[in-house]
Formats: C-alpha cells, sequence, structure tokens
DNA sequence: GCGATATTGTATGCTATACTAACATTTATT
DNA sequence: AATAAATGTTAGTATAGCATACAATATCGC
C-alpha cells in the first residue's frame, strides 16, 4: 500500500478511475461509523440531524425544500420526516399561503436533542480535523462541493 | 449560496463542523446516483461492483478479506456476496488450506459483467474528472484516503 | 496435547435509506 | 377553462448495515 497508484491491492490500470469513487466511499461510511459511535446514545442518524438542523435554521419548511437541499427524494424525504415525527422531535403544521405544504417545526423535545447532538457534533468534528491542517480542511470540502453542487451546471 | 462560509441555508457559526460532513455525504449520494444511472442496464451497484473487482484481482480471496479492505461487516459482506452468487457472477469454492475459508471466483458470465462495467466506469470517471485539474483529483483522493485509512493510527 | 480463544462463515431479524409508481389535492400556466 | 406542475402521501421493492447467535475450524498459551 505505499504506491499511490495503487489501491487495496488494486492495480493502477484496472481501477484508476475507481480509486475517487471508492475513497468517497470508504471516507463516507467511516465517517458515518464513527457518528454512528458518537451519536449512539441518541439514537438518530446523520440524515435525520441534518434534516432536523434545516428545520431548526429555517422553520416552517417543508419537506420538498428539504429533498431539493438534501438531492433526496420527495418518498424518501417522507420516510425521514415520518422518523422524526414519531419521535416527536419535530411536528408538521399546515401552511397557510400554499395548501399543498405542510410546514415543519422543531419541538420542544426537538431543540433538547439538537442540544445535545450540538456537543457530539463537536467530537465528530475533531475526529474528521484531526486528519487536516485548516488549508487542507477548507480545500477538502471546497472539492467535495464541486461534485454535488455543479451537476452538469445544474440545480 | 455565495458566501464561502454558509452552505444549504445554515450559518456557519452553529454547522461548520458538519459542513464536511455534509458535503461528503452529499458529494457520496451524488456520485451514486450517477453510478446508477450509468450502470441501470447492468443492475449492480457500487458495492458490489467493487467486490467482484476485488475478487477478479485476487481470485480465492475471502468474504473476511473483502469486510476487512472495504471496511464491512461480516454479515454484511454476506448479503452481497449472495446476491452476487445468485446472479451466477460468482461462485464460492472451498478453501484446501484453511477449511473455515470459502474461496471467491469469478465465473464467466462475472466476466462479462465487468467487461461491460469497464465501458461504464469510464464514463463515470469522466463525470468526477471533468470537475478538477489532474492535481486537484489526486490531491482530493488522498486527502480523502486519510478518513477511512488513519483510523487512529490503525489498519 | 489440551483447553481457551479467535477466525470464518452462516442464519435471522431489525432498521434506515432510496427508489418507483400511482394517487389526490392544490396551485400555476397557457 | 383546460392543462400542467408541485406537494404530500401510500405501497412496494431493493440494498446496505448492524446485532446476535450458532457451528466449524485454527491458533495460541500452557
Amino acid at each position: 500500500m505505499k504506491d499511490p497508484e495503487t489501491f487495496a491491492g488494486l492495480t493502477a490500470g484496472r481501477t484508476l478511475d475507481h480509486v475517487l469513487d471508492l475513497h468517497l466511499r470508504l471516507a463516507q461510511s467511516a465517517t458515518q461509523r464513527r457518528f454512528s459511535e458518537i451519536f449512539s446514545d441518541l439514537g438518530i442518524t446523520q440524515t435525520q440531524l441534518t434534516a432536523m438542523l434545516l428545520i431548526a435554521e429555517t422553520p416552517g419548511t417543508s419537506q420538498a425544500d428539504i429533498g431539493r437541499t438534501l438531492q433526496m427524494d420527495r418518498a424518501t424525504v417522507m420516510g425521514i420526516i415520518n422518523r422524526l415525527e414519531g419521535r416527536s422531535l419535530i411536528v408538521r403544521g399546515q401552511s397557510t399561503e400554499d395548501r399543498r405544504r405542510q410546514t415543519l417545526e422543531i419541538t420542544e423535545q426537538g431543540v433538547a436533542m439538537l442540544s445535545a447532538a450540538h456537543e457530539r457534533s463537536g467530537e465528530l468534528g475533531l475526529w474528521l480535523r484531526e486528519r487536516f491542517s485548516d488549508a487542507e480542511f477548507h480545500m477538502l470540502a471546497a472539492l467535495l462541493k464541486r461534485i454535488h453542487e455543479v451537476d452538469i451546471g445544474g440545480l
């Protein structure tokens, strides 16, 4: 594993195209695993927490908005919101302007959850940051951003 | 979304620690989505393809080896190998040296699948590479590697 | 050699994510 | 007014990931 052109026993020739995609997947799954450990007592997932943060930042958002921001299907967002509402961390309300929409709000229990999560976020942040200089950290974020933000000039 | 310190409407103060983890997740899911599109006619997933490539590169590997390389649980690897074997893309054999182990081999159909996948890999590679210079591409891969490779100095 | 321990594969069951397809309601467009 | 689009919902499917338990085999410590 010393040759920078190889990965996990795969020679460069056949799998160089896979290298980035593999690193991306492994890095993401490692982070998710670490997240699960740190947040295990809260019983919340990365995606669920992100959804809650979005709702907390923009009270009254809709499921469709969350789907657009996190690039998730409507049906997928449904499932996530259902789980959060099932645990009374958020509530659905009715929009007065657009009667198709439902407003999403954080409950008191949700606020408590976010507060508890906030400490642990720092721990996860440290786990990630300790690998990088500040410059590298920002560079990495910026590079990753290009993958999901620039979707053939879309969104 | 012009301020580099904000993301998706979240202000830096509360969620900066989440920025990298979010970008990582979004980048990975965007890549996976693109993969699904490109490989849709083959009906194979990123993980399954990676497992097949590992087996192709190291015929006779075991499920445990794959699990270690891809950082997956034994039970998880089981499921993936079951799906691949169910489609006759690989076969399980018996190890002569260690009778706990089973050897994994690519079948003829598996070779055909890898061949068909190889073209499409290029397409996915392009989709990723077009966002970056060569230097950036390698930098990104190297930075990602630190997240999963250096797990508190392990592996 | 023998007992304790570790490794490997397996089976079961549970959960979360992600997607498709269809449907109803409401809003926007033409 | 008719058509199209957006939103939420439901139902069904597939995949991945995990915990747990079990059985067979290897390895280690003594």
